[in-house]
RNA sequence: GGGCCAGUAGCUCAGUUGGUUAGAGCAGGGGACUCAUAAUCCCUUUGUCGCGGGUUCAAGUCCUGCCUGGCCUACCA
């Protein structure tokens, strides 16, 4: 083989918002099997990502979670990779756009970008929640048409068709707080992009970084026109990183998403003893993105825009994928086809999926459907009946001799599969997997046969025709190995098991070559189990009961939001220990009237009450409540008490129980008091 | 509205630069075998290649119009 190439490849970076699903391990998948064919072929691989952490909506959940960005982010990153590792996913580094190296790295390209004559300033007008002190974006307004007058519009655009700013819309509301926010004016910087069209032009018309349809995509829709200008920052509040020549503005979460990637190398470098220039400004470095067709305008007009005007290399190819569809459709909560990472996880073998998505996956941006059925009996038929099988039915023959020393001749069906290589590996390189597979498939279809006619059940009776059933199963299970070194980069895990039986590690491609010969065979033990469809049942299932919790979740969060109650008074005095019932009832609470109410002499911030708890019983209580009423406004009133409260001595008297109360303490104090009705000396259970 | 892409057997798809009677796997039907996770093997049914025009000796393949579907349309990631 040629010199070894040196290869960067990504993945786009999740969003910590919210958990990984199937649709995302499409991507994931993807690129972990083309990682790790590179690797397997001898190539420099460095496989990195990183969660994308920053924007509005990370700053708006942490606000109603009432807790720290950080907290939220740290607990996203945590959560997405141990999915990804779930999945085998095999990242060489996993980092965050929240950290030191990309506020570093955001820096130096911003500083190129200004020195490139490409920053300007605008004034941009767009709607700001005054009750939350944000601006809002887009999708967080929510109006009449401006056109055809239809309520209860997206903020950009309409059902009609009609495309508008929220700026326009008649009664806008926010989506965040339910008020009516205002129209405000801010500075944000842009990126003049046009001054990149020639070379964007060629970049991505010419050469071969992009399909062709995504190059087709763009010079159709974007590239005919001068191209708009890119505005990439955000006034305060925003999480993110500022903007340090431009203070209380910040970047935008797209500017600093990608250079993310860069950033998340850099970590990998110095811990690694490398230098990140050897892979973002060397000539010798590939570097490969694999993406969603969502965010196609990202990662081939702005983001080559900026690595141009910095310096770095540009990407080699931009690899973009379709989407997942599950049953047809596409995923959504309400179907319960929102399956989660993890919920997959839980019921279904890894591996399945790694296989069933690269069954599917090709070269183009078309969907692919994950079909319940068509996916149990594709795993089911392919892997287990047909390739792990060749194992299974002569794994055990081979117990007592192990492999034959000399390749025995197989009518040539060893060297047809070997022949195969080139074409299988064109395959991968092109992200042609399911074509891949189809070739991997043909395969095992030719040793099948072999072993049906060579029927090594009925050489086995006859003592003096060991030698030849040591042969046939030296053969089929030479070529099963050889299925399994081209099926290594979907199926880790097959590899592994295959290693442990035959006692010889797959590293390479071209291990599918040569035939191993005269080792021992271990005991065969399954390698993989056919898919139980309970197990999917239970997946969906579980699926539905998460989008059900979710909804009421949710719909009592948009209930809270009405109210837009802070999450202050929790966080500041968390809830606390359980108790059980028997704790509860041990404190009597008992409905009072306050017969009286009077200053205490020498007393700052007491009230001296007589509480009354019907008939003749009376209680004097101590109240620290003179700050927040006066002793006429309480005269009269019901209250609760906390009645059975062993009295205390105090520097005026006995105090002989307490009045319940909320509040921040000065003026803000509420005193409970039951609604009318309640009598006095009734228990509040 | 504009743009990109797709439409081939019941299902999932292959069909290279136009070239003999359009292929595979799965599913369906029939048979064989029993080593194997009821796996495997052999045989077998099924197509107005979305629809209409055009170019050509020749069109699933090229051009054009239409129909249907998916996606995109930049301050949502």
């Amino acid at each position: 083989m040629s010199n070894p190439r040196k290869i960067l490849v990504t993945s786009a970076l999740p969003y910590a918002n919210g958990p990984i699903h199937i649709g995302h391990m499409v991507e994931y998948i993807q690129t972990d099997i083309w990682a790790r064919f590179q690797r397997l072929r001898g190539n420099e691989v460095l496989y990195v990502c990183a969660d994308d952490t920053h924007g509005t909506a990370i700053m708006l959940r942490a606000q109603k979670e009432g807790r720290s960005e950080l907290d939220v982010i740290a607990e996203s990153s945590q959560s997405h990779q141990r999915d990804f590792a779930g999945f085998g996913i095999s990242f060489d580094h996993y980092g965050s756009t929240h950290s030191d190296e990309n506020r570093e790295l955001c820096g130096q390209v911003w500083q190129k970008i200004r020195e490139s004559g490409l920053v300007k300033e605008k004034q941009v007008e767009q709607l700001f929640d005054t009750e939350k002190g944000t601006f809002l974006a887009d999708r967080f307004v929510k109006g009449t048409c401006p056109k055809c007058g239809k309520t209860d519009q997206a903020g950009d655009n309409c059902e009609c068709g009609h495309t508008y700013s929220p700026v326009d819309l008649i009664d806008p509301l926010s989506t965040i707080s339910g008020t009516t926010p205002e129209v405000r004016s801010a500075n944000h910087l842009f990126i003049e992009l046009e001054q990149l069209h020639e070379f964007l032009n060629e970049w991505t018309q010419s050469g071969d970084h992009l399909q062709t349809e995504v190059a087709n995509y763009l010079k159709g829709h974007f590239l005919g026109d001068a191209l708009r200008d890119w505005d990439i920052s955000r006034p305060a509040p925003y999480f993110g990183f500022e903007i340090p020549d431009s203070p209380g503005d910040y970047w935008y979460v797209w500017f600093d998403a990608p250079i993310g990637y860069i950033a998340s190398t850099k970590q990998w470098c110095d811990a690694n003893d490398s230098n990140i220039d050897a892979w973002w400004k060397s000539d010798d470095t590939e570097i490969h993105h694999f993406i969603g067709k969502d965010i196609v305008y990202f990662h081939t007009l702005f983001w080559p825009g900026v690595l141009k005007a910095t310096g770095f290399n540009l990407p080699t190819k931009v690899h973009v994928h379709g989407f997942l569809t599950v049953d047809g459709k596409k995923m959504a909560k309400r179907d319960g086809t929102f399956i989660k990472a993890e919920t997959c996880l839980k019921h279904l073998d890894p591996s399945a999926l790694r296989y069933f998505y690269a069954s599917k996956l090709g070269p183009k941006l078309d969907d692919i459907d994950l079909n319940l059925e068509e996916f149990r009996t594709k795993v089911d038929t392919d892997l287990v009946n047909k390739i792990v099988n060749l194992a299974s039915r002569c794994a055990k023959f081979l117990g007592p001799t192990g492999l034959s020393d000399t390749y025995p001749d197989d009518g040539g069906l060893f060297q047809q599969a070997a022949d195969d290589a080139d074409e299988i590996a064109g395959a991968y390189e092109d992200c042609d997997y399911n074509k891949a597979m189809r070739l991997i498939l043909a395969a095992a279809d030719r040793a099948n046969p072999f072993i049906e006619n060579a029927q090594p059940w009925v050489l086995k009776k006859d003592e003096s025709k060991a030698r030849e059933l040591q042969d046939v199963c030296t053969i089929a299970i030479n070529l099963f190995r050889q299925l399994v070194i081209y099926l290594a980069p979907v199926l880790p895990e097959l590899v592994t098991k295959t290693e442990d039986l035959l006692g010889d590690k797959i590293t390479s491609w071209d291990q599918a070559q040569s035939p191993l010969l005269g080792t021992p065979v271990n005991k065969f033990k399954h390698m993989m189990k056919r898919i139980d469809p309970k197990d999917i049942q239970k997946m969906m299932d579980e699926t539905a009961e998460e989008v059900a919790a979710d909804a009421a979740a949710s719909a009592a969060s948009e209930l809270a939001s009405k109210y837009n109650d802070s999450p202050q008074p929790l966080i500041d005095k968390p809830i606390s220990e359980e108790c059980t019932i028997d704790d509860f009832v041990k404190v009597d609470l008992r409905v009072a009237r306050v017969l009286q109410a009077q200053h205490v002499e020498g007393a700052d911030k007491l009230l001296q009450l007589t509480l009354g708890l019907g008939g003749n019983e009376k209680r004097n209580v101590f109240a620290g409540i003179k700050s927040a009423y006066k002793p006429e406004d309480l005269e009269g009133k019901l209250v609760v008490m906390v009645a059975n409260l062993k009295p205390r001595k105090m520097r005026f008297g006995l105090s002989e129980g307490m009045v319940c109360a909320a509040g921040a303490g000065g003026s803000e104090i509420f005193v409970l008091s039951p609604d009318d009705g309640a009598l006095p000396g009734q228990r509040v259970t």
